[in-house]
DNA sequence: AGAGTGATTCTA
DNA sequence: AGAATCACTCTG
């Protein structure tokens, strides 16, 4: 998978993230060392996946939103049955987690080469220069939450990356 | 535009 | 204990 589109969140400075107000049971994760999978579940159906990048004590996690589905297509395909689209395999937190099998027992997981799920540059993202990747404002934040932070990273028009409703 | 769905967190 | 909230997705 080829990500295409995230969204960056950080700790007590950043009021739209989990780890606003300090660490809970469920942001344990994210307080954690990084290069970890931080896994949480909202609105009673989904799962969203973050990576998680401060040292340990700094909350720092980058959502996963969106992508390009590069190795083990057939698979993803399998698991989203009514997805007729290739293009919205993975085009949405939810979805990405859904096409790629991530749920409640990867949270914490190690993403360190080596790992059974890991997390790395590919020839096409390495190569990304300056100003192919636009940022806008995280999806999904009401006001007073963070929601002029221009933290979300896409590139531009991706048809991959998730689109407007 | 609204429903679906349940964990998490806040308030008391 | 109860209520509010929620980094979403799908259907109509």
């Amino acid at each position: 998978m080829r990500l295409v589109e995230t969204e960056a969140y950080r700790g007590p400075e950043d009021p739209g993230s989990h780890g606003y107000r300090g660490m809970t049971a469920r942001t344990e994760v994210m307080f954690g060392p990084p290069g970890r999978l931080y896994v949480y579940f909202t609105y009673g159906m989904h799962w969203c996946a973050n990576v998680v990048c401060g040292p340990p004590g700094v909350c720092s996690a980058v959502l996963l939103r969106a992508g390009e589905p590069t190795g083990g297509i057939d698979s993803m395909r399998a698991r989203r049955p009514r997805i007729t689209d290739d293009r919205l395999l993975a085009a949405g937190p939810g979805r990405l987690t859904q096409a790629m099998a991530i749920g409640k027992p990867h949270n914490g997981a190690s993403l360190l080469r080596g790992s059974p799920l890991w997390c790395a540059s590919d020839e096409v993202t390495a190569s990304l220069r300056e100003g192919e990747v636009a940022q806008t404002v995280r999806v999904g934040m009401s006001a007073g939450r963070g929601d002029e932070l221009p933290w979300r990273f896409v590139i531009p028009g991706h048809p991959y990356a998730s689109r407007r409703r």
